[in-house]
RNA sequence: GCCCCCAUCGUCUAGAGGCCUAGGACGCCACCCUUUCAAGGUGGAGAUCAGGGGUUCGAAUCCCCUUGGGGGCACCA
């Protein structure tokens, strides 16, 4: 029984995408779930796209979800660790140029001549007879002189690779027995370009044969490619992989997802605050399940769950709001200390953009904590919530200020009375949210109103938003002497504006 | 156009011939709780299992066809 190793193998030409994060994920599950070996390489051959940064991101945010690598580079244009690096294609360019060499000796491939005028003549042609897009053959059969003598006139060629009349077929772990004509394949195609850099195709066999990758799981993306792959395979001698082939994510209008049509960077999810815990856990679930009825499952608990028998072979759409839920429900989870260091960022982030003018200290933030955990959907909502304890001045709107059920009178004498309530019956250090409220209801008995409107005059006075956590907690987070100001400063409002 | 793959509530899914008058979750609606907002609790609407043929005593589950959707057909990955 060969040792169990899996790969991921993302292309430095963007930031990490959900959907590579999910492939990652699972490959991560497979390898952890089997005792086997996960390994990260990474596919920069396209060196006009690749960038450092984004292979910093694509690390970076894998870090971030937990999604462990065995072998591979760990810091962006750093070392790599792992007996069987490099582990990123551009280092390995020897071995493609070795491998293309041996399938040229056995004219297995052959150097292609063909500009890309002609190719794209060619295609323009097939398309017009609305016969499929193929190479047509032009260099398959070239002589030795014939090639020698382009050479001569100084045109550079691109290798091809022979596809022979066949049918090849493969049993996908997902989706069983899948099979195809190689009639289909589209022709010979290019497995290194004109100016030797080699092509995915190549570099993906070439790689995971000499990684010795016991299983390929992939996007169902790369169905179709698998023919050509296994024909590499087989041409360079190599032991075939086991295949998995896993549902693609899907916009909402059911196509594949896209950065048009769909938030797809990780980075973008974890500046909105979604927890690692809950991402992880919602892109286990797209196109995956327990087979029971659990859902909130933690990455140890997904990898001792995981199995490719329970992987779903129709695409999933994202559901945001699915995740924004389990979002919620992780949220809910952390311990307090956790909540506030993890909060950090976010307030710091809110601040600098003049949300708020102060960030608070972790001493403020604890018994917050209570009223706020059940309340954040993301951590980024954090300033949303109660950012209006950490501003200076709240910019109030006077419409807002009056309860449905009340006129502007009533409004301005209710926070009158509110205020001289709390004033007189609440000294400065016995500020408590157990001895404000029985004050204040007993008011609103007093005067014929509803305890709610009276609370809800002061909220909006206070906070300056009829959404907010439980008023007295509010008030005692500010603190009597912001409370009376801003009551103050409400009644000012209102008693200037034109309002009714 | 050609090839490949797929098809259960709006969405994610359970279901591997009888346990299904199809279960759960998100979302939605109502009620409860309640000072607002959440969270939580309870209940509800929501799927003729894409359609049509078979096979079988019996099909969401197996087979075929149709339809629909998606993916792939690059000197991108």
């Amino acid at each position: 029984m060969p040792a169990t190793r899996v790969r991921i193998a993302p292309s430095p030409t963007g930031p990490l995408h959900i959907g590579t994060a999910r492939t990652a994920l699972f490959n991560y599950l497979y390898a952890r779930r089997h005792g086997g070996t996960f390994i990260l390489r990474l596919e920069d051959t396209d060196v006009a796209r690749s960038t450092v940064a984004f292979e910093a991101d694509i690390l970076e945010q894998l870090h971030w979800l937990g999604i462990a690598w065995d072998e591979g580079p760990d810091v962006a244009g750093g070392d790599d660790r792992g007996p069987f690096g490099p582990y990123r294609q551009m280092q390995r360019l020897e071995r493609y140029a070795e491998a293309a060499g041996d399938l040229l000796a056995r004219d297995l491939a052959y150097p292609c001549f063909c500009t890309t005028d002609e190719l794209d003549a060619d295609r323009k042609a097939q398309e017009a007879a609305h016969q499929p897009p193929r190479y047509i053959g032009r260099c398959a059969a070239l002589t030795a002189e014939e090639r020698a003598a382009r050479v001569a006139e100084g045109r550079r060629s691109a290798l091809r690779f022979r596809v022979r009349a066949d049918r090849v077929s493969f049993d996908d772990l997902v989706r069983d027995e899948v099979e195809i004509d190689t009639a289909n394949l589209g022709g010979d195609f290019v497995i290194v370009r004109s100016d030797g850099t080699p092509l995915y195709h190549f570099t993906v066999v070439v790689d995971d044969a000499a990684m010795e990758i016991s299983h390929v799981i992939r996007g169902e993306d790369h169905l179709s490619n698998t023919p050509k792959h296994i024909l590499l395979f087989r041409a360079l001698g190599h032991e075939m992989p086991a295949f998995a082939h896993l549902p693609l994510i899907l916009n909402p209008d059911r196509t594949k997802m896209s950065k048009r049509k769909s938030q797809t960077a990780i980075a973008d999810y974890r500046a909105e605050g979604f927890v690692p815990e809950a991402l992880v856990n919602y892109l286990a679930l797209l196109g995956w399940s327990t087979g029971t009825e659990e859902e909130i499952l933690s990455l140890d608990e997904l990898t001792s769950r995981f199995d490719l028998e329970h992987v779903q072979k129709g695409g999933a759409v994202f559901d945001r709001e699915r995740l924004e839920w389990l979002n919620g429900q992780w949220i809910r989870k952390l311990g307090p200390e956790d909540l506030i260091e993890r909060l950090q960022p976010f307030l710091e982030a809110d601040r600098q953009a003049g949300r708020i003018d102060r960030v608070p200290t972790p001493e403020e933030l604890r018994p917050l904590v209570p009223i706020i955990q059940e309340r954040l959907p993301t951590l980024g909502a954090v300033g949303d919530l109660i950012g209006f304890l950490w501003v200076d001045r709240v910019t109030v709107d006077p419409a807002t200020l009056i309860p449905k059920r009340w006129d502007r009178g009533t409004t301005l004498g209710a926070l009158q009375a509110g205020r001289e309530t709390i004033a007189a019956s609440v000294g400065p250090v016995t500020f408590e949210a157990d001895e404000l409220e029985p004050p204040l209801r007993a008011l609103a008995e007093e005067r014929g109103w509803k305890a709610g409107d009276l609370f809800m005059a002061i909220r909006v006075a206070v906070t300056g938003r009829t959404a907010t956590p439980p008023l007295f907690d509010s008030l005692v987070a500010l603190g009597r002497e912001r409370v009376l100001a801003r009551l103050d400063a409400a009644i000012d409002t209102l008693g200037r504006s034109e309002v009714s």
